[in-house]
RNA sequence: GCGCCUAUAGCUCAGUGGAUAGAGCACCGGCCUCCGGAGCCGGGAGCCCAGGUUCGAAUCCUGGUAGGCGCACCA
């Protein structure tokens, strides 16, 4: 079974023929070269149709050392091609020495019976051959609600984790949370005071207090859980507790909504477990054993200039030898390898692109290739609404929470719309147009694609058409520029996913969705479907709806958006 | 001062070595006796600046300019 795009299968096989071309040529002594070119590397889909369905460059790109102008190079391979294929219609040299392949269409009405065949699987490859990946994301601390920049890199974690499983990659999804250092202690404390608060004593919040609403609630919660005599209990004991019960209740609350968002994890992982397994020891200990540590005014210091970072980092500090976050992040790091990932992608917020260097360093002291660790920095959000930048929360704290985005402007058009934008590109959030219910707004635009397929089925049932299975129709019948579009795209699907995963760049299957919409909209326009008059072009019409139907419900539930039968 | 991100149409953004740089919005003009007009078709307008690499550069390199973010023995 074909796994690839039937076009990739071509092209490479056109490309495999170019290449025994090009060798007959410098065995005949018609051109001269060192070494044969990866002539699969040189194909590409021309941009414009008269430049016909595949297009190979390796005439331009071989010139200057074969001494000979590309257009003669080019002419050289087609006296020497073998045309006995298929799929090929002709080929021909244009333009300054480009080799355009022209298709037969027998080719597209293969890719649809492959599409057909696959079915929800169509764009599922093994490209990635398992090989063990690890995606963390979000990762918000655990002492307050989720920001928007954290919906914005929800969606893209979440949708660069389905597309990599997708790819053939053996994907897990991780929230690492930071539940220990001093802002939990900090949380704590905060907690104990509106517990306290709550029993009638006047006392105040520390000054790193937290002073969100949402710890009295909690503060609530516990009194009724637990009664009103913890403060009762041992100094120690009471402060592990109310941390704990914040720390706790807040997780809980981010994991609530982060999947009524469509984001779930496979691991939660508590930076505390490392404390408690001796990890950071363990770690310190293969720093300073493999040379990467040094001591400098009572501190432990790790060498990371090492490794290009722009100086060495503290592990250990002088005040009671206590570990910095770095050192936790690093024994996190290590902890992933332990676990058997070979590649290890974090996505971080703006904030903390200056740690990159580090982190990267720390992986390569720990002996692991500069690459097992990706970071992918996810760029800030600008609310606009009423074209005026939003900055207050509704809640009024200083933040926008992801809660108040999600339920002003629903999940389907807040993944959409984040998945539009290249990760790393700053973005300004128009909300006013994702909560517009109409043709501006691009995620109605997709979904309404979707409804509208539906809704040819609808009537094709209420009016008494028969659905034909994908083998009775004759899709040979499918001759219009428009079909043939669609087919094309659909086509792609693969391809198109496995470089959206491997350049990480999940906004390319938003443009796709858009693409594919677009392009059953004008089949839509220009080709009636149900047509008593011509049953056997209607029964190949409602194989290739159904088909577009299938690949456009694939592509939706690969952003996590949803796919309407009606709306 | 150093580092990272960004700079493409009036606006919001695609396009990361190929042929004539795309889309949506905005503006102007068309298309429903017919499967959902939340649709389709047509029109004008653009690569921050200066060098370099290449047969070929929005794309790669160098140096500028502008905006944003970051540079803790905090997390």
């Amino acid at each position: 079974m074909a796994l690839r795009g039937r076009l990739k299968i071509i092209s490479d096989q056109l490309a495999d023929r170019v290449a025994e071309a090009l060798a007959r040529a410098r065995d005949d002594g018609a051109l001269s070269f060192d070494e044969l070119p990866e002539v699969r590397k040189f194909m590409e889909v021309p941009r414009e149709r008269e430049h016909g369905d595949l297009a190979c460059t390796v005439a331009l790109a071989l010139a200057s050392e074969a001494k000979v102008s590309p257009r003669r190079i080019g002419e050289a391979i087609l006296e020497r091609l073998d045309r006995d294929y298929p799929y090929l219609d002709r080929a021909e040299i244009a333009g300054p020495g480009f080799l355009n392949f022209h298709l037969k269409p027998l080719w597209l009405e293969h890719a649809l019976r492959d599409i057909l065949s696959r079915g929800e699987d169509w764009g599922r490859t093994d490209h990635g051959g398992n090989l063990k990946i690890q995606v963390e994301f979000v990762s918000a601390n655990p002492t307050g609600p989720m920001v928007v920049v954290q919906a914005r890199s929800g969606a893209v974690g979440d949708v660069l984790a389905n597309l990599l499983d997708a790819a053939g990659y053996d994907v897990s999804r991780e929230f690492y949370i930071n539940d220990a250092g001093t802002q939990v202690d900090h949380l704590g404390e905060s907690l104990e005071v509106r517990y306290r608060q709550l029993l009638g004593e006047d006392v105040e919040l520390p000054p790193d207090g937290y002073p969100g609403e949402y710890l009295v609630d909690i503060a609530r919660k516990l009194l009724e859980e637990k009664g009103p005599c913890l403060m009762d209990h041992p100094e120690e004991e009471r402060r592990r507790l109310f941390k704990d019960y914040a720390v706790r209740e807040i997780v809980a609350w981010q994991r609530r909504d982060l999947e009524a968002y469509g984001v779930k994890f496979d691991v939660w992982f508590s930076e505390r477990t490392l404390y408690e397994t001796g990890a950071l020891a363990d770690v310190i200990e293969e720093l300073k054993r493999r040379g990467y540590t040094r001591e400098e005014g009572g501190a432990l210091w790790f060498r990371s200039t090492e490794f290009g970072d722009d100086k060495d980092r503290v592990l250990l500090r002088r005040e009671a030898g206590a570990p910095t976050y770095l050192t936790a992040d690093i024994a996190y790091h290590r902890n992933k390898f332990q676990r058997g990932f070979e590649k290890v992608i974090d996505i971080w917020g703006p904030d903390h692109h200056g740690y990159i260097a580090r982190m990267k360093a720390a992986v390569q002291a720990l002996g692991h290739p500069a690459d097992a660790l990706e970071v992918l920095i996810v760029q800030w959000v600008k609310l606009m609404k009423g074209g005026e930048a939003v900055k207050m929360s509704k809640r009024g704290g200083q933040f926008i929470l992801m809660s108040d985005l999600v339920e002003e402007v629903g999940v389907d058009a807040a993944r959409f719309f984040f998945l539009m934008r290249s990760p790393d590109s700053p973005m300004e959030f128009d909300m006013d147009l994702a909560v517009e219910q109409s043709d501006e707004n691009p995620v109605y635009y997709v979904q309404y694609a979707h409804a509208r397929l539906a809704s040819i089925f609808r009537r094709a049932e209420e009016e008494g058409y028969r659905i034909p299975a994908p083998e009775e129709a004759d899709l040979s019948l499918l001759q219009h520029e428009a079909e043939r579009d669609l087919i094309r795209l659909m086509a792609a699907l693969p391809e198109e996913i496995i470089e959206a995963a491997e350049s990480r760049e999940p906004h390319r299957m938003t443009r796709y969705a858009l693409n594919l919409a677009t392009k059953f909209h004008v089949f839509y326009t220009q080709c009636r479907v149900l047509d008593r008059e011509r049953p056997d072009l209607t029964a190949a019409r409602l194989v290739l709806a159904g088909a577009t139907k299938m690949v456009l419900g694939n592509v939706l539930r690969l952003l996590g958006v949803s796919a309407p039968e009606s709306m």
